[in-house]
Parts: C-alpha cells; structure tokens; sequence
DNA sequence: ATAAACTTAGACCGCTTGGTCTAGGTTGGG
DNA sequence: CCCAACCTAGACCAAGCGGTCTAAGTTTAT
C-alpha cells in the first residue's frame, strides 16, 4: 500500500480566502469561478474538502464570527479601565467601518442577505450575536462597578442598545462618503454612557 | 383611427407589489416569475412599462424609501410633543421589526446586499438615511429646547446615533426570536436621552 | 520500475436566470 | 363590420449557475 502527497494546499488558509469573498460578495453574488480563483485551488478540492458552495460558506460564515468576535472580547475583557476597553472597541469599529470600500460586518450582511426562515444561517448569526452581547454586558457591568458608566440602565440594556448601534455602524458604513456620521455616533454613545 | 383600451392594471399597484417582492427576497434573489406573479401583469408588460429588473427595482426603492420616510417623519414633526413624538416612533419600530417574519428596513437590507461600489444604488440609499438623519435631528432639537432631552450632547450628534440604531434595530429583528433585545435597546435609548 | 492512492484542471451536464419576440385576444372608432 | 392599437400569455434564447466526473499528473512504498 502506498500514500500519495499531503494536500497540496493549506485549508484554513483556503477557507480564509473563501471567507474573504464570501464577506466581500454575499453567499449568491460570489460564484464558484471568484471562489476557485481567490482560494487558489481547483474545483474538485473545493468538494473534496469542503462538501458543497452552502457549507463551505457555512465553515467560513463561522470562521469569520470565532475570529473576529474573539479579538473584540479580548480588547473588552482586557485587564485595563473597562471604560477604556470599550472606548478602544468603539473607535477601532468606527475607523474600520469608516474606510473607503468597508464591507461591514459579515454577520450583518447575511443577517439581511438570507431569508428570515432560513433556519441553518439564522441559528449562527443568533449565537455569536449573543456572544457580543454577553462581552459588552461584562464590561459595561464592570465599568458601572468602577464608576465610569452610570448606573441609570442596567448593563444588560447598555449592552443590548450597543450591539444594534454597532450593526447599524457596520452597514451604513458601506455606503458612506466620509467618516463624520460614525464618527458622531461613536462620540455621542460614550458622551451618554459616562458619568456626569 | 383608433384607441386601444386603458392598461388593464395599475402601473402604481404594481410597483408597489413589486416592492414587497423586492423587500421580502432581495434584488437578485426576486426572480422574473416570482415577480410577475405577484404583480399580475405579463412579462411583456412590465418590460413596456418599467424597463428592466434593475430599473423596476430602483423606482421600487424609491417608493419604499418615499413612502416610508414621510411617515416617520409625519410622525416625529406632528405638533405634540416632541419627545412623545420620538418615543411613539421608536415604539412604533421596535413593535414592527419584532414581529416573527419581520423583514428589516428596505433601505438596511440593500446596503447589505449590494456591492458597495453600486454607485446609483448608493446614491438613492444614502439620501433617504439623510433624510431620516434630518428629521430625528430637527426633533431632538425641538425636545432639547423644550428641556424634554438633555443637551450635553448635540442633537446633530444624537440624530446620527438613533439612525445607527434604528438600522441595526431593524437589520437584528430578522433573526430574533422574541422582542426583548430590541425593547431593552428602546429602553435604554430613551432613557439616556431624557433629562434627568 | 511499478502500482496504488492521492492530487489537479477543466470538460461536461442539467437547470435557472433575465430578456426578447411572436402569436393571439380584446377593445373602440369609422 | 373591420381594422388599428393596445393588451396578454408564454415560447424561445443565450448565458451563467452549481455540481459531477473523467483524464492525467505526482508522490511514495514495495
């Protein structure tokens, strides 16, 4: 018995490249011949590996949540001034969101991209959606504890109110003409959470 | 020389039926059948009266855009007021993006779905956010000067913050499954803005 | 060297899409 | 009554889609 070569292409890089055209076109607009050429690999592989276009968008519709939901918890749950923490996140999500060409947040896009009954798509965007919010709850909570973030409505809401503002950010992002709207936003959400 | 009869359907009627398709399915995903059918009219008609897909789908865009924007504003611009006005209209959105099925905001779902260098799709959209962005601006201020809302920040300012919010209301109510996010977000919005 | 197990590129297929065009029905004035 | 002008339904077309499969290349154990 003999063994052929290892795979002559990395898959985590591969569904990082699948990821990028996914978030860039949508699941529909982004067609199996822009898939196969940004991935670098050939069609074939592309089944071998990953089954079909539906859950290779899946893996990279999750690869995308797991990555970046994990370094914005990260940055909040840092152990600086929780204050400080979400300060940082706000105005990295404000610059990002404010480049020329930004495509928004993938979940956000897909949350409108896919139809409200689409059940497989829906249950992941819902799980790392709470995700965010559990991460703003804790540091809002902790920045209440520390006195920075008045104590008028509680983490929970904060953190629910900051997660629309955010994905309203991350989509009208895609069609501004200059960074002042988000800019503003970004000014006014910590101008109202801290103490007087 | 002869007339033929009236067009036998109401071209109004029928762009608006098309916008519902539009809004529930997305521009690429509202296919020509499904279209006609629930137009009700022939495939040669609505190629004589509308042009194209593309171009049915911009005036459905505009009608959606018109129509709902002029009743928001209707309502926050009524002679009450102000801040009952704002929270009648916040009210009024959190209870419609929470109903099982909810499609989000035409405007939200095609920032979404189209590529951001669509320059004539863009253009529409972004008028229409800054249109909302006016009229929540010229409320707020009407509220502050009424001392009804505080005015440590500006209402310029506070404006560009619940059109933020109000798109990830919108955008999120997709694939919620119960109201309680986006009550808390209303909750929470309202009772940072009033004076204390 | 050879054969087995892996890889790859891309020809091929059935299906659906948006868009065009033909054929026929209906209405109303002369 | 008859013809012109409008309408409709749907056959038809080329193009693009996702997905399958064949043919050939490459590496390694024997």
């Amino acid at each position: 018995m003999s063994r052929g070569p290892e795979k002559q292409f990395d898959p985590e890089l591969a569904l990082s490249k699948a990821m990028e055209v996914f978030w860039a076109r949508g699941y529909e607009a982004a067609s199996l011949a822009e898939l196969l050429e940004h991935m670098g690999i050939g069609k074939k592989s592309l089944y071998d590996t990953f089954g079909n276009k539906r859950s290779l968008f899946l893996k990279a519709l999750d690869h995308y949540a797991q990555t970046e939901v994990k370094a914005i918890r990260d940055r909040l749950l840092a152990p600086d001034s929780p204050l400080e923490n979400l300060e940082q996140v706000l105005q990295h999500l404000q610059q990002r969101h404010s480049l020329p060409g930004s495509q928004g947040c993938m979940l956000g896009t897909n949350i409108a991209d896919f139809d409200t009954d689409e059940v497989e798509v829906a249950s992941i965007l819902r799980y790392h959606l709470q995700a965010m919010e559990d991460a703003f709850c804790i540091t809002i909570d902790r920045a209440q504890k520390a006195g920075e973030i008045h104590t008028a409505v509680s983490s929970r809401n904060l953190a629910r109110l900051l997660l629309c503002t955010t994905q309203g950010m991350a989509l009208i992002g895609r069609v501004l003409e200059d960074e002042t709207l988000l800019r503003s936003t970004v000014e006014a959400t910590l101008a109202l959470f801290k103490t007087v």
